[in-house]
DNA sequence: TACTATTTATAAG
DNA sequence: TATTATAAATAGT
């Protein structure tokens, strides 16, 4: 229906076949509107283009998602039930491993063990080994941590002790030429206070 | 298109109605299948008669569940109902679950302990503390139960020498009277065989 | 289901 | 994009 006659296949020419594709997804759209209103039918339609534009086409008064699922119950065929499949079983075996772990876990932990023989406690042993030189290593870098943070809280605090000797000396010689306060005589921000490091927070 | 126009409205005539619905049925077919080849293009159809009979057509190379997947993924609107997300949200979940349990197992392990501070290897240590009691606790009772067991043999192993010795007498005793073989009075069973019991399979 | 007058879709310009 | 000669679809029989 055109000027000449054409064979069905690939147009080779691009453009053309765009321009070829764009009147008849228009016309088959049309189709269906009018077979779906003549005919009171339900009609779908998904199309992607060669260049993977997408169009679609469904009748009024339903959609895709409902004329799929009716698709399914009608035809028994399964459009996305393999999906679902797939999911649950993706979701069996994550669970096991779940599984598994929480029962190491609960092993680890001390839970668990009647229903184990010599052989199956030796590598729980291992690891609960290597958890405590771990556990152990980690508690000697916080230690040594605190350590050096004493010392130099505690280098600070002499350094503090010796100024206000000092300071105090100087006061004692002025005493009784100036009548001032010793305290103003001390930056605010050095005037004692006990020095205690919360070695938890460390 | 026919020996007279019709207007775009229901067709009244139920005989009528599905002439024409199968007829256009085939037409939009037909259109399909031409665009499809024309265009390479890939269309998919899905189409209930008023009778709710089923109709369906997919170009060649692909099905109506790979190009619904497509359109999900081109579109980016969902076809299938909520059980899905439901699943993907459930999958979610439990691999999170999962990745924090793989933490704590590292952690009892003694690896991936770099990034905590003390206060978060208190309950490490504590969870490593019982499970070191348990695995001791467990560890008690096989010593306890290869310890009975030791013990059963070793009784055991004594009647059996006392038994021997007996028979040893007894033998003795004959030897002059009957020229027998001494062993064969013995029964074969308890002839003696090293007792070594496999303290590893206990 | 087959025919065909007529409408409709569309290939080519 | 609009036009139009022609092919194709189809309404009525």
């Amino acid at each position: 229906m055109g000027r000449g006659k054409i064979e069905i296949k690939r147009i080779e020419n691009s453009t053309n076949r765009q321009v070829t594709f764009s009147k008849r997804l228009n016309g088959i759209i049309k189709k269906a509107k009018e077979i779906s209103v003549l005919c009171e039918s339900e009609i779908a339609i998904v199309i992607f283009s060669s260049l993977n534009k997408i169009s679609d086409f469904c009748s009024p008064n339903t959609s895709l998602p409902k004329m799929l699922e009716k698709y399914q119950q009608h035809s028994g065929k399964k459009l996305w039930d393999a999906k679902h499949e797939n999911l649950s079983a993706e979701i069996d075996r994550i669970k096991r491993e779940n599984d598994n772990m929480q029962i190491e876990l609960r092993r680890l932990k001390g839970d668990d063990l009647t229903s184990l023989n010599p052989r199956e406690l030796i590598p729980i042993e291992e690891a609960l080994q290597n958890g405590v030189t771990g556990a152990c290593a980690k508690q000697m870098e916080f230690l040594k941590m605190m350590k050096l943070n004493g010392k130099l809280l505690e280098d600070e605090n002499k350094k503090l002790a010796y100024f206000l000797h000092h300071q105090e000396l100087a006061m004692d010689g002025n005493r009784h030429q100036r009548g001032t306060e010793y305290a103003s005589e001390i930056p605010m921000a050095l005037r004692v206070q006990p020095v205690q490091p919360n070695l938890q927070e460390a």
